[in-house]
DNA sequence: ATGTCCCAACTTTTGGGA
């Protein structure tokens, strides 16, 4: 199973993107995050078009995230039935192909006297206490923009953020609480210590600069892990016309029996 | 210190958010 996660900042700007891509790389679960859309815009056609069934949380403006699949979408829920379901259409999940998938866009945080910072924080919470425990039978993957950077490997220069989001103990805390759960971060665990970006700011010629960070997870179970067969970013999706500012990162796996 | 992009609207320019 080729499942893939991609932050495409606006869906309805990035479609042809989208399109595009999911005919070149033909995965067979794909996590939106930042559609931006709300249902009644979210190309279910187009993606019916491509061989896909497609779900969609969206709100509008804001956020929304959806998941397409062409290998089933079943028990689909939206949000976590928690009040940080107030904080914008950020979750999706569904059972594709047997495994288990969340689709999640975490709070951006802002600053860190900011009260996104705190609710941050607490949607992470409820992100954990939605997953529950992972026992080794379980195949699922937890997916999205997390906007945190796990580690320092993961942003191009640490200093640089000091006072900022996305790398302060409590959040990166909040991730290694999903590991604990029983999640494993594919690609750090197939990449060793190389440094892998998956976000570049449209300013400063970030891209091209190397200034980047890793905050697109994939976080699956000991089960999903036993049957990776590759696990890589595309950084090519970031280049050209109007790219998104993240790149897709794609886990490609055999789903393995039980342990 | 912030050089881009995207969205909405009291919409053709501005402000919020990332």
């Amino acid at each position: 199973m080729k499942l893939v996660t991609w932050n495409v900042n606006s869906l309805t700007a990035r479609w042809e993107r989208v399109e595009e891509w999911v005919q070149r790389n033909e995965p067979d679960v794909l996590c939106l995050q930042e559609t931006k859309q709300d249902d009644a815009k979210f190309p279910f056609e187009g993606f019916a078009a491509l061989g896909y069934e497609a779900v969609h949380h969206g709100e509008g403006r804001w956020n929304g995230v959806a998941i397409a699949s062409r290998v089933g979408i079943d028990e689909v829920r939206r949000g976590f039935g928690t009040k940080e379901d107030a904080d914008g259409a950020r979750m999706i999940a569904a059972v594709c192909g047997g495994v288990e998938v969340v689709c999640c866009y975490v709070p951006n945080g802002r600053a860190l006297d900011d009260p996104f910072y705190v609710k941050k924080l607490a949607w992470l919470d409820a992100l954990a206490a939605d997953v529950g425990h992972v026992d080794a039978d379980r195949a699922l993957a937890v997916v999205g923009d997390f906007n945190v950077a796990p580690a320092d490997l993961d942003v191009w220069d640490p200093a640089a953020l000091e006072g900022s989001t996305h790398v302060t103990p409590p959040e990166r805390d909040r991730v290694a609480a999903l590991c604990a759960l029983g999640l494993v971060d594919v690609i750090r665990s197939t990449h060793g210590d190389e440094q892998l970006f998956t976000w570049w700011d449209y300013r400063n010629g970030a891209f091209h600069r190397g200034f980047g960070m890793r905050i697109d997870l994939v976080l699956c179970s000991a089960r999903i892990l036993d049957g990776v067969e590759r696990a890589y970013v595309d950084r090519e999706a970031r280049k050209g016309q109007k790219p998104s500012d993240h790149a897709p990162v794609v886990v490609d796996f055999k789903l393995t029996a039980p342990r």
